[in-house]
DNA sequence: GTCTATAGATGGATAGAC
DNA sequence: GTCTATCCATCTATAGAC
């Protein structure tokens, strides 16, 4: 838990975060965590091997919270609601490692790179096969879900970009009125 | 039109999307423009400054484009679709250079910084204000004019992300169904 | 306005001792 | 597991000739 490998990945998130990726040295990342540069290389390969721990365990933490969110919830409208909420929610709480996975995409090289692309299409999938159910079943107005759900799904995750904690509103006030906002922008008129 | 100074410009708009600002080098840019890199700074005092450059004429461009857009509409609910269409057309018109100006504002040094987030604040400025009036007029529901601002238009951005011209949809389809959606998000329920 | 040549700095990464 | 020392590639930018 505590121990330096654990330590060069948080500095380096702060650091990522901070300056970004390819402004950030490995003698910046070694002196925050108080050992010189050559020991980095004792628990990281390179430098892109850190950005992909990041990247890596990021996105199968939001995964894994979105399962979570869906789990025991029925009907198409109120999943929609609890995976936007559960989306917007993780983007707050882990706002650091995900401004990264979304803005430092161009550190990887192909392999982590398709790595990383192949579990943020799995999941945004599971986002689409909502939005193409609910407009199966008519609840839903029959727009184009894949548009949609590419919309959808970046308009909820800026809130990593512009969320303040010392802001006015609480993550819940923005969760649920982006989910309002979500689900009123799919449905069917009467 | 057809000078030298152009012709940078263009190729690292094309080098910067492709490759990413920090990955493209001075010799890249020279090389694709048939020059050597030394001639590349009797156009530019340094590599920021093409990159600053890229940025200023494509934020001064949208939002001429917004202000034309909405001449002449009037009601706020129409300002609001003919806003949000022509942010999308320019987002895919002008895709490039709107990928880079969304990813690579980490390139800029302060000034710079300031001058360009001072002028992407007072275009955003102009939605919010419409946002605003529609809530004013109960024509929209009573949300958070700012939270949901942030969202329409990061939204609206990421077609730049994705947009293939090679897709089923034209950006005509695009930019009408996002304004839809949009709008109905926002609308009061009767 | 474009060239050749090179300065000057920095960054990632490795070797090998402790 | 961390250290010191260093290699070497790369990159921005400048000097000065043509």
């Amino acid at each position: 838990m505590a121990g330096m490998k654990d330590t060069i990945k948080r500095v380096s998130i702060d650091l990522f975060h901070k300056q970004g990726y390819f402004a950030t040295g490995i003698s910046d990342i070694a002196r925050a965590s108080g050992i010189q540069k050559a020991s980095v290389y004792y628990h990281y390969a390179n430098k892109e091997d850190i950005l992909f721990d990041i990247f890596k365990t990021t996105m199968v933490d939001l995964d894994a919270n979105l399962e979570r969110a869906l789990t025991g919830v029925k009907g198409t409208e109120e999943k929609v609601r609890a995976g936007i909420r559960s989306h917007v929610i993780f983007h707050i709480d882990r706002q650091k490692e995900v401004f990264i996975s979304d803005s430092e995409l161009r550190g990887l090289t192909v392999d982590n790179y398709k790595t990383i692309i192949d579990l943020r299409d799995k999941y945004e999938k599971k986002f689409q096969a909502l939005i193409r159910a609910g407009i199966k079943e008519r609840v839903f107005s029959n727009l184009d879900y894949k548009v949609t759900s590419y919309g959808i799904i970046t308009m909820c995750t800026a809130v990593s970009i512009w969320f303040r904690a010392s802001g006015r509103l609480t993550k819940e006030n923005i969760a649920n009125s982006y989910a309002e906002f979500v689900v009123k922008g799919l449905k069917r008129r009467k």
